[in-house]
RNA sequence: GGGUUGGUAGCUCAGGCGGCAGAGCAUCUGCCUUUUAAGCAGAGGGUCCCGGGUUCGAGUCCCGGCCAACCCA
């Protein structure tokens, strides 16, 4: 039987699957990492005097390996100069090289006629008996090696799965098998073969030929536990994916989800728009934004902190249903629920209102539920379910503060306000407005509250400055906040349409935003007031965190789990 | 920004009473042709996060710093 030894001759399929998911998800506590089920990771390379002797042009002589490595731990002989951390590197490196010098190489090219390692199995399980099963080709990332002797045992894992297979020496051959018991856990190879079923029952490929496509270098996470380590798993993620299957689970989902949500605005009518992320004045949200230079003209430019002022200025341009679903930029600290950049929709429908967008907003949410978790109630960190399916509750914003503050919390004088709020544990400082108090307990004692999914409505004018006023009530505006476990989700406006009342309040802002740290968004954005005066329909508008909705639809407690590279402090490089 | 907890072998973790730095997995050597956290026998592997201090002696105690998680602001 053939063993290639080489890559090359007719492969196809670049897209090799290399991972495979979850066998047996998390057992230990929350949602992320649990143990990988990891296979035995055992004696990789064994008996390799033996190889040396027969071995015609086969590489890894581990003999040779073995009688270096002597030689250099013995004598303290400096080879070259080999540390103990690096020692399973150095060992890989050599065996490398041993490969090549061999006449193997070690990273090899693309592979044809492949199939998932799920797919393979799924081909044979219905099937009786032991033998005879269909050949089939896996490629994928050694996982575990149970070398018995004359043959060995090892797992292969891709995209989709884990698949056993089998080789013998009998029936690969002395040199080939030399080759696959030296294998190191983490390489990347191919096999095929047929399939068959060991006495244990599992479906396996009897290897009659396999092939090292990638040579892993560097030992791969403990095989029981995985890796835990909370930083490490953000900072080498790759690791995390490869080794932790839940994880990748999380990244299907939001893959999805995101789709989900594009696919939604397609179906209303919406149009996917790309306004500047480089912007020379960045505004549309009170924030820090990141600067930087453009070199070419010379002058300072913004990473963006919000697409509105452009997609506004499509509404005056004539589109009338747009959406921008992409990364916005804060310069802001680090937490459980803020990244610096991070994922954001906003969309816009001209003649519509704020009433128009919570009844889409609802729906979308809700669908993109159904369609990408097939249910729509879902259990947050606390194991508390979140129910979907609307209708959803509204509430004035002022009678949430009455529900919690009493009927007459609106009539007390500020004195008596803070006085309750301190009741209740809420810090306040003497030269807070009414309105101010009011919206720290909003903040720190009623938000938390509300898991269901909530549309808070008639928020205070002094809170939400961009937005059009309620007709009945100048002190309130026309807009929602949708809270979902506690964390605000999305807001929704009426927008204003009128430029001078907008001038004004953009003037205001400047103001208030004056000699702090959000000074720049505080710049007015002349050209588009230049474009609003040339006429902007009403409109509905919304903002919805997608990061955030990642985070209550997949149950995780830290945007950094559904963040595939997560911000983190600058730290040497791993190894 | 404040508090708490943590950082020890490639990975997962013990050791925290100041006295030779440990285990499992991984690695290396030998045996093993249906294993699957394979098994058996042996071996190697450490900047105990970093920098000071106390001490005859510090992974351990003290001070400062870095990184992270959680809680609070």
């Amino acid at each position: 039987m053939p063993v290639r030894l080489r890559p090359g001759i007719g492969r196809d399929n670049p897209s090799a699957q290399l991972f495979g998911s979850p066998r047996e998800p998390s057992s230990q506590g929350g949602w992320c990492a649990g143990p990988v089920t990891p296979r035995d990771f055992s004696t990789a390379c064994r008996g390799q005097g033996r190889a040396r002797r027969t071995a015609g042009r086969f590489p890894v002589r581990t003999a040779s390996i073995g009688e270096q490595r002597m030689t250099e731990t013995s004598d303290r002989a400096p080879g070259p100069e080999v540390t103990n951390t690096a020692d399973q590197r150095a060992q890989r490196i050599r065996k490398l090289h041993e490969l090549r010098r061999n006449g193997i190489e070690p990273y090899g090219h693309r592979v044809d006629g492949l199939a998932s390692t799920v797919a393979a199995r799924r081909a044979f399980e219905g099937a009786d008996g032991e033998d005879g099963g269909p050949e089939v080709r896996v490629a994928g990332r050694l996982t575990a090696l149970r070398v018995m002797g004359k043959s060995a045992f090892a797992d292969v894992k891709d995209e989709s799965g884990r698949l056993q297979v089998y080789a013998q020496r009998n029936s690969l051959g002395e040199e080939a098998y030399g080759l696959f018991r030296k294998l190191d856990l983490g390489d990347i190879i191919t096999v095929s073969g047929p399939l068959f079923r060991t006495r244990m029952g599992e479906v396996t490929v009897r290897v009659n030929e396999f092939e090292l496509l990638a040579k892993a270098l560097r030992p791969l996470p403990e095989k029981w536990h995985g890796l835990t380590d909370i930083e490490q798993r953000y900072r080498q993620r790759y690791l995390d994916l490869a080794v932790n299957d839940r994880v990748k689970e999380v990244f299907r989902l939001r893959s999805r989800i995101i789709r989900e949500l594009r696919r939604f605005f397609e179906e209303h009518g919406f149009l996917e728009m790309e306004t500047p992320m480089l912007q020379p004045i960045p505004g549309g949200a009170a924030a820090r934004p990141f600067q930087t230079h453009y070199a070419a003209l010379d002058c300072p430019m913004y990473l963006r902190i919000a697409p509105e002022l452009y997609l506004k200025r499509l509404l005056v341009g004539g589109f009338e249903r747009v959406f921008e679903l992409n990364r916005n930029f804060r310069n802001e600290g680090l937490s459980r629920r803020h990244n610096p950049e991070f994922t954001m929709i906003e969309a816009y429908q001209a003649y519509g209102d704020c009433r128009t967008m919570m009844a889409f907003v609802e729906e979308m949410i809700e669908t993109v539920a159904r369609r990408v978790l097939g249910t729509t109630t879902v259990r947050n960190a606390d194991g508390v379910e979140i129910e979907f399916a609307r209708p959803w509750r509204r509430i004035e914003y002022r009678d949430l503060v009455r529900e919690r503050m009493g009927a007459d919390w609106f009539e007390l004088d500020a004195s008596e306000k803070k006085r309750r709020a301190a009741e209740i544990g809420v810090e306040t400082t003497p030269e807070m407005s009414d309105v101010e108090v009011t919206h720290e307990i909003y903040e720190k004692r009623i938000e938390a509250t509300l898991i269901q999914p909530t549309f808070v409505t008639r928020l205070p004018a002094h809170l939400v400055p961009l937005a059009r006023q309620c007709a009945d009530d100048s002190d309130l505006v026309d807009v929602y906040e949708l809270e979902i476990n506690g964390q605000e989700i999305s807001p929704g406006y009426s927008e204003l349409n009128d430029p001078l009342e907008q001038r004004r309040r953009f003037e205001d802002q400047a103001a208030r935003v004056r000699n702090t740290v959000e000074a720049e968004s505080g710049r007015i954005d002349e050209d588009f007031l230049v474009a609003l005066e040339h006429g902007m329909p009403p409109a509905g508008g919304i903002g919805l965190g997608v990061d955030r909705l990642v985070m209550v639809l997949t149950g995780a407690s830290s945007i950094r789990d559904v963040i595939l590279f997560p911000q983190m402090r600058p730290r040497s490089v791993p190894g």
